[in-house]
DNA sequence: TCCCATCTGTGTAACGATACACAACGCCGC
DNA sequence: GCGGCGTTGTGTATCGTTACACAGATGGGA
């Protein structure tokens, strides 16, 4: 065995000139053993052994072969948030089931949300592409597109060629938020980012149609459609935008909304992490769910289970498999997944 | 621009034909724009327009340069368990931050736990590799020692010409270890598996020199010096092993110790997920923490603080960037991380 | 006017591997 | 003895790109 230090890379014709064959039967005693014989085989592991050959070169591999066995991921604005989220940790795991049984690595990609972003991508040396929710006008979805290599998008937009992966978010929005609302004389709903430039705002109503975000938009029309059920207009509907889907910044936001002279007594949020925040708040502001303030999450998260929280169950890991599945394949794929309501004790219905 | 459908791979080659310029003209287009001119840059950016051409193909690039700009990363014995356990999340985000820094991708190996595992290591194409703790007889670390590129182990086991990134665990179990024994005078383990056969045991004291997980190994060797110290031989020391690291089956574990006729009053677990575990079997069975039975976790999760726990602080997160930027260097890297004792309510000092 | 530095463009030779087609060989049954 | 079949070995072309070295054009300073 030779030292890395210093030594070339080993090639397989190296290998190959030290057993005494051809680099052809080099070639299948790695890839096709049975197709040489015992002899030749052992001849030119040996040799391989000697030289400290690491095997066939993946990337010479996959250039001469046209596939890589390897699906990319783009998760989000930035890749560390993949890990942040315990959601978008699950829909990862989804893909990791199908990857781990089909061979198939998965590469996450490194978005920052810069503008380094597309030459990512296009640099990305894999099969198919997954990409997680993301807003209308990300140019990474343009980028993906030109790849020409299967895709699937998780949640939304819809794009031309890609498959798409998500839940019927309208219909699920209008049926928690009708629980959410339901004897409420003010509304309020807790939400995602409207649009790429992450800002905390709070306003009555909100112009869905400005919403660059899909699954937002999609929710937010839900929530109208609840709230005008349940008799109020949309734009005395109190809109709270969160920055991030985080815990600590729904619950700063909630407490403001609970400080307000004529504070909600139902908050509808778009994650069980944002309901949680929002539980806090109004536990801190001495309130009682559902009695003062109902609360909706989303997801059924672990955190869901624990607080008692009305929510939107569905299964980001399946949803993640779904996408690994569509992504293998060859045609554009799209499936709509499951969804169900889980009502416990933070509404009034 | 073209339908990728049914039309053949469009190449650089073409591009430039149709441009009317030399291939590496073309090339430079894409690499070094300011190498070309004005006009023959949108001359080629048209034709590449024109024919839906998708960049320079990433395998072919890789080859041609020698470097992939990814890193691997084998998380243990399944894929999906790296998405399981909130510490090893929190790793894979520390990694993340380091290649979302410098543009690299990472690409998590598909590993079973099966013999298919080492092929994939063999195929991965990767710059260098990342493997979570393991065992000291996982074929995976040879496989990945035989690829020669720089490679770096997390905890253990230290492997020949790879890095290393751990804390002491030695001295952090021997610390938490004392705190948690501290006026017991019947302390116990629940303890990680001690070899690849995952199986759950109870018995007084374990061979310490026959486990085969380097940190487990040597959590229990400071927890046998933690008890030696405060007066218990170690073979009156119950260890109890779980298969896995996970809050439900600790507390299955430990319920059964609970009921022994002579309990255990002190429970010194390797996580704090096994550490919440335990608190709930103790709560169930009606003992007060710390004075019917103290309990140790590790690693400071948020259920820590939840409950509570005394227990190690470690920064999973530092140590995956660690691994992160040993793995882009060129020589083996090790690091010997920092770690602390927080101390709560959960033990008697 | 001449020379040299800078800017653009090009052809060729790898990078390391595998698909394919073909050839040589032995063995079987008739 | 011969045709045919399965097994084993080999040469060549190719995957798509980029490094390198060189050539011609341009321009400014002496």
């Amino acid at each position: 065995m030779e030292s890395s230090t210093g030594s070339e890379r080993v090639t397989l014709a190296q290998v190959a000139e030290r057993a005494g064959v051809s680099v052809m039967t080099a070639s299948y005693t790695y890839n096709r053993p049975n197709r040489v014989s015992d002899q030749a085989r052992s001849k030119v592991l040996a040799a391989a052994a000697e030289l400290g050959y690491p095997g066939p070169d993946p990337s010479a591999r996959s250039l001469r072969r046209g596939s890589t066995r390897t699906l990319g991921v783009v998760m989000g604005e930035h890749l560390s948030y993949a890990f942040e989220d315990p959601e978008a940790t699950s829909f990862l795991a989804g893909i990791a089931d199908v990857c781990a049984d089909r061979g198939y690595g998965m590469t996450i990609l490194p978005i920052t949300g810069g503008s380094a972003d597309v030459p990512r991508v296009t640099d990305a040396a894999v099969d198919g592409f997954i990409v997680w929710t993301t807003s209308d006008d990300d140019p990474i979805l343009a980028a993906v597109q030109a790849m020409k290599r299967p895709a699937v998008v998780h949640g939304g937009p819809a794009v031309n060629g890609m498959g798409l992966v998500s839940i019927d978010n309208r219909a699920a929005a209008r049926a928690v938020g009708s629980l959410a609302f339901a004897g409420a004389q003010r509304p309020a709903v807790v939400s995602f980012p409207l649009s790429r430039d992450r800002t905390s705002t709070i306003e009555g109503g909100a112009d869905i149609t400005a919403v660059r975000f899909p699954v937002t938009r999609e929710r937010l029309e839900g929530y109208r459609q609840a709230a005008e059920d349940t008799g109020t207009a949309w734009h005395d509907v109190i809109v709270a935008v969160c920055a991030r889907n985080d815990a600590a910044e729904a619950e700063r936001i909630a407490a403001t909304l609970l400080a307000f002279d004529e504070p909600p007594d139902a908050i509808a949020a778009m994650s069980d992490q944002q309901a949680a925040g929002v539980v806090r708040a109004a536990r801190a502001a001495g309130r009682v769910i559902p009695d003062d303030v109902a609360v909706t999450g989303w997801d059924d998260a672990a955190v869901a289970r624990q607080l008692g929280l009305t929510t939107v169950a569905q299964s980001l890991r399946d949803q993640g498999a779904a996408c690994a599945l569509a992504a293998l394949g060859h045609e554009p794929n799209s499936q709509t997944a499951p969804w169900s309501i889980v009502r416990r004790d933070s509404t009034r219905v």
